[in-house]
DNA sequence: ATGTTTGCAAAAGGTTTGCATATAT
DNA sequence: ATATATGCAAACCTTTTGCAAACAT
C-alpha cells in the first residue's frame, strides 16, 4: 500500500488502527462522520475508541490525505482526498449530496484573488440550496 | 420600531427578552455567537438565559431576519439581514474577516443553478483563506 | 530503549429538552 | 382565557484532555 509507505517514510508510525482507518476512508469514497467510520471500524476492531478515530483522521487531515471539512450539520466529515479535489452542493431537504468540478470555482477564486489580495483555500468547499428532485416535489 | 411591527403582525408575540435580542443583533452589524449575544444581554436583563437566547435567534433566523450560519469554527453565528446579502472571506491565520458583496457570487450561481439544476442559497456564504496581512508575514 | 499511540475515564464545549411558571395577546 | 415564551435544571452530542499501559520504531 503506497500511502502507508509514504507515510512511514516520513516519520510517522503505523499502528494497526491508523491502517484500519485509512483503508475506511479511502474504500468509500465520500466523506463520512468520526461515527461512521467507528461503526465500521467496530467489526475489526471493537475495541477502538472514539478519541482514537478523532486523533487518527486530524493526523490523516495534517499528512494531507483527507480533507476535513464543516458542512455545519453539527459535526466534522472527513474524506479520502484523491488525485483531485471536488465540492459538493448539499440539499437543505433531502441531504443528498451533489459532487462538483474543482474547476467550477476557478472564477471566484481568481476574482477574490485579485480583487482583495485575499488567498482562499477552497479545497472542499460545501454550498446548500434545493436539489432537482425536491424543486419538482415543490412544485407540486 | 418597523421590524417588530412587522413580526407583531405576522402574529408572532413579542417579548421584552425578544426586543432585547433584536435590537442587539440589528445594531451590533455583524455576525455574533450566542455567548456574545448573551454576554450583552447582560447588563439590562441578567436573567434571561442561554435556551432563551438560542431559542430567539433561531426563531429570528426562520422569521428571515437574522442569517444563521456555520462558518465551521464549533460555533453558529448569527447576523442581522439588512437589505443585502453578503459574504465573507475568513482568515485561517489571524481569523480576521474580509466582507464580500453578493454580486461576487453571481456567475456561481448562475453556473450551479444551469448546469445541476440545482437552486443554490448561498445567502451567507463563508470562504476561507490567508488574509493579505497574514501573507505578508509569511513571505518574511 | 525511547518516544509515540492507545484506551479509558472524565471533562469541556455548544446546543437542546422537559416542565412548571410567567406573560403577551 | 389561552396559547406561547421564559427560566431552570438537566440531558445530549461532538470533541478534547490527562494519564498509565501498550506498542512501533
Amino acid at each position: 500500500m503506497e500511502m502507508a509507505e509514504r507515510l512511514r517514510e516520513e516519520g510517522h508510525r503505523l499502528t494497526p488502527q491508523r491502517l484500519a482507518i485509512l483503508d475506511i476512508i479511502k474504500a468509500n469514497h465520500r466523506h463520512m462522520t468520526v461515527s461512521e467510520v467507528l461503526d465500521q471500524l467496530q467489526a475489526q476492531y471493537p475495541t477502538i475508541t472514539v478519541p482514537t478515530v478523532y486523533r487518527n483522521l486530524q493526523w490523516l487531515a495534517e499528512c494531507g490525505v483527507v480533507a476535513e471539512t464543516d458542512l455545519g450539520e453539527g459535526c466534522r466529515i472527513y474524506e479520502y482526498i484523491a488525485d483531485h479535489h471536488h465540492h459538493h452542493l448539499v440539499c437543505l431537504r433531502c441531504h443528498c449530496v451533489i459532487d462538483l468540478p474543482d474547476s467550477l470555482l476557478d472564477p471566484l477564486r481568481h476574482t477574490i484573488q485579485e480583487q482583495y489580495g485575499f488567498a482562499p483555500c477552497m479545497e472542499h468547499v460545501g454550498l446548500f440550496g434545493i436539489c432537482p428532485q425536491c424543486q419538482e416535489q415543490e412544485d407540486e
